[in-house]
DNA sequence: CATGAATGAGTGTTCATTCAT
DNA sequence: GATGAATGAACACTCATTCAT
């Protein structure tokens, strides 16, 4: 908190040098493409000489590279971060809110989705990171809530088995909606959300099991927005 | 000051050229991007000079739209042709069936929606007219269906209503997988299909109403691929 | 007189639609200059397609060549249309005034002048034909007045002998002023050519002479414009 | 994509760097005109690459706004260094004499004009800029010492008043000369400055005057060239 | 003859990359 | 390290010229 007198060094250090960029970077990368961005552009977003650029990363696909990697940890840290204790519906709302929270409406998750549907044919590598770090994560997480409920007895064991991403699919298709027609076509957003949420919670729900936990509904927060 | 060698010409009416060249440029495009999309290549893919893309289209930028546009319209004309005669959840599986085999199963369809995400924010028209072309009766096409199980009693009315996209997701899910992971991580698209359209279903039933629809499952033709 | 019944020909004859494009190809180069010129603009202007200029004329060149041909010839033909009857004072007057109703106030003969010293370089022949068919008999012209009036006794013997060009040069200013200010600084050409005129008149008077011929002044009509 | 040879880079300072391109430039403005100059050649004859020139001006047009303002100082300031102390006759001589020594007899001058007359209309503040600051001045010039000699009474008051032009006419028809006709129709410069002076001076000189200023007659250097 | 679609070398301009300072 | 001037290959687009119709 207090401030420091300027130990020693005459410039950023480097990694917050790189940061700079690579920040700059994203900006530039996500309002352009690959193709379309030029780095005079970035440096001047990240203040810097366009050499500088250079003197951290090899060359523009290095960077883009690095851009969209550094993207992909955040956001893989944040699903990973655990969920509460409850389980069965519940716990599936918990989840499918948090991948709200922390993919549609976060505009740099949606940056990162358009990215690697743009370019991501260019730098496979990229997707097969993305794979790994968050679309794997992502529906064992979900596997999980759903082998749980049925151990529970409170979901139908059959449906949708072997393909999670067709419960988090409309989380999904609200990022591409967002991307394609932003401020033209709002979503609602929050009741959109809860649609979902109800409709998977239906979809699952065994009907053979006493209807309780339909009472859970809606006890999820609103999104910040 | 400028010689010719041996032109080679062959008159192809005007139209033919045209539809050569827009052949040409959406390969061109779906491979690179508006921006990594050179000019040189179309008219080699075209096997046409240069120059005579710019007798057919004023800059790159017209031929990117009307690239776009001749994705557009086929697709929208697939989706019109009506649906056969059933209702309630056959005429759903048949709705969603479709739409997996004019867009999920449509590497066209698919490079336009690739395109649109990646450049839609610098062609907010071409968003305009796919969300009035595509989208717009699509949810259309799915409401009425709703509305009208709804209406026979098949289907419970309070579900997804308003939100006709939840019961598309998976489907545009698919197209993204495939766009962001292609051969890395296939999808059976099959079972998935089977999967979504059960969950649907599922999802729609009216639980109070007697169990009669269940028995059309499966009774979708498998997709060409 | 009588308007022909179209006796046989399709289309205009050849010479016809040779002045057609030349007077397109003017108005294009005079625009323009020979480099900023383009084709395409010159058939538009003569109502012709393109391909058709090169029936006529080989290539661009040639029609540049054509065209300053085609606009030296009448002028040349002005210069010539003999003079009066005077002498002196007055013949000198008469002469200039010529020049400025031909040259000076003739849109064409200053659109040549600007080709000529724009692309002169490029073209010496035609340089050379507008010294052979203009300059050198307009000098000539001059001259013989000046030597007649000597002879008469009512000129000077030995002012601006051998540079008849200082009699015209004022003219000939006249013309680049327009070139190079045109609307922007308006020369009053009426009164400028009459201070030519008295100008020349004083500077060629034999002052030795009686002073007779001082009363023709103004005498002159004042040119059309 | 794009790899690089041996750069072979030199850094002069900016100032310097601009100064070889407008002199690389005016080469080529001058010999081929506005539109048939090649920025190639610019870049070539300044020995700098053809990137290089868009380091220092925007695109061509600008480059071409920067030669001629670049030749057009020059040639103010010359006319600006103020004359002897001599006045009437001897006074015009000294400054018509200078007007051939700069303008007649300077290659740039002479090149500036004729890009002015081929491409005025096209950069219309170009001959604005020069009017201001070349005509003009001279225009004022020659009125003041007319004025001047008037009011010494070795001038005829009416003579040319209010069309400076005319006095300097025949200097300005030896540029064009040049610019025609060049090393075909050569001029001889000396005889012909002489010839105009002589002109000059008889149409001014005040006939009631005593004739003491003619002595002064060939007291003027002969010009360099 | 006349047409205008087609050609392709050649333009102005950009921009990733290098390197002297 | 950091800079930004310099590079030049590559690009979108033009336009004189040709020739099948």
């Amino acid at each position: 908190m207090r401030q420091k007198k300027q130990p020693f060094r005459r410039r950023a250090p480097r990694a917050e040098r790189q940061a700079q960029i690579l920040a700059a970077a994203f900006k530039e990368f996500a309002a352009k493409g690959y193709a379309g961005a030029r780095l005079d552009n970035v440096a001047k977003r990240a203040q810097v000489a366009k050499g500088t650029i250079f003197l951290h990363f090899r060359d523009k696909k290095s960077l883009f590279r690095a851009v969209l990697r550094s993207l992909i940890h955040p956001v893989r840290a944040d699903v990973e971060t655990g969920g509460g204790e409850c389980r069965g519906e519940a716990q599936m709302r918990e989840l499918l809110s948090r991948i709200y929270a922390e993919v549609v409406e976060n505009e740099k998750a949606r940056a990162l989705l358009r990215l690697l549907i743009a370019e991501g044919e260019h730098f496979p590598e990229l997707a097969q990171i993305y794979y790994q770090e968050i679309i794997a994560p992502g529906a064992s997480a979900i596997e999980l809530v759903v082998e749980d409920g049925i151990d529970a007895g409170v979901f139908e064991s059959t449906v949708a088995r072997g393909f999670p991403q067709i419960l988090v699919a409309p989380a999904i298709l609200a990022v591409v909606w967002v991307l394609l027609f932003g401020r033209r076509h709002l979503l609602d957003i929050d009741a959109y959300r809860e649609a979902h949420l109800d409709f998977v919670a239906r979809g699952l729900r065994n009907t053979a099991h006493e209807d309780a936990s339909r009472t859970t509904t809606h006890l999820v927060p609103g999104g910040k927005q």
